[in-house]
DNA sequence: AAATTATATTCAGAAGGTTGAATATGATAG
DNA sequence: CTATCATATTCAACCTTCTGAATATAATTT
């Protein structure tokens, strides 16, 4: 393989995604995500993150196509539109010590979310 | 999910992998040890990086256990002991226009090693 | 042991990403 | 139209990482 420029492009391409992916925050957020879209009440309920913080980082991964936003009354919802991410997500997972799956939608009792508080009532 | 001191560990373990790939010149180390183990001089002369660049970057991927080297006189060959890294790439690669797959390996006319002079000599 | 070949290390300046605090926006309810 | 709630933006200090040049090492041949 010589390395042309062309191809040169595609790794400077994917470098971008994958510098997207090297923040803790970040892959909190995705991982978030994996259930499901969620508002970032939701995301900094369960996280522990603060909201301007969070809301940094989805900006990030918002302006590079990974994830769309949604109004809906209060709240903004966010979800992924790249599922293909999640493979490399796996990909990682499969490779730290102590991988254990993750489980599905957790609902905080803090949240003030509809999600949540729906969740709760019906409980 | 609540974000549990655990999983951040976790999610921090992944973002230094995530590092390790968000770069152009590590990125292709791998493509080029994808079709098996390479010395530094062959690295060189397909990928039309410097030695003493290329030699930083090894390091770097050696120093996370994600190639290992071996002397055979002169030369020292490079191999990756974590293929799970390529279902990474993969992933990243399925989501950037453009991606045409990787073709096998590639002698150059201008690399010394062992493997492209005898490949040279028998065509 | 001197010369050569292949590879590695060191170091400093430049470039870029991260973090946190403060503040802004924009929709909704009263 | 004011207050409130959810979310977004800005900005600067800090911290890493990148990059390139120079130099070092270590095995090999003569």
């Amino acid at each position: 393989m010589i390395v042309d420029p062309a191809r040169k492009q595609l790794y400077n391409q994917q470098t971008q995604i994958f510098k997207l992916l090297s923040h803790p925050a970040r892959l909190t957020i995705l991982e978030i995500l994996r259930s499901g879209e969620e508002c970032v009440c939701h995301m900094e309920a369960v996280s522990g993150y603060r909201q301007a913080y969070l809301s940094q980082q989805l900006a990030v991964l918002r302006e590079a196509d990974i994830i769309q936003d949604r109004r809906e009354g209060w709240n903004i919802y966010y979800r992924v539109t790249r599922p293909e991410i999640y493979r490399a997500l796996d990909a990682i997972q499969s490779m730290v010590s102590d991988s254990r799956p993750v489980q599905g939608r957790t609902t905080s009792p803090h949240c003030p979310c509809p999600k949540c508080a729906t969740q709760r009532k019906s409980s």
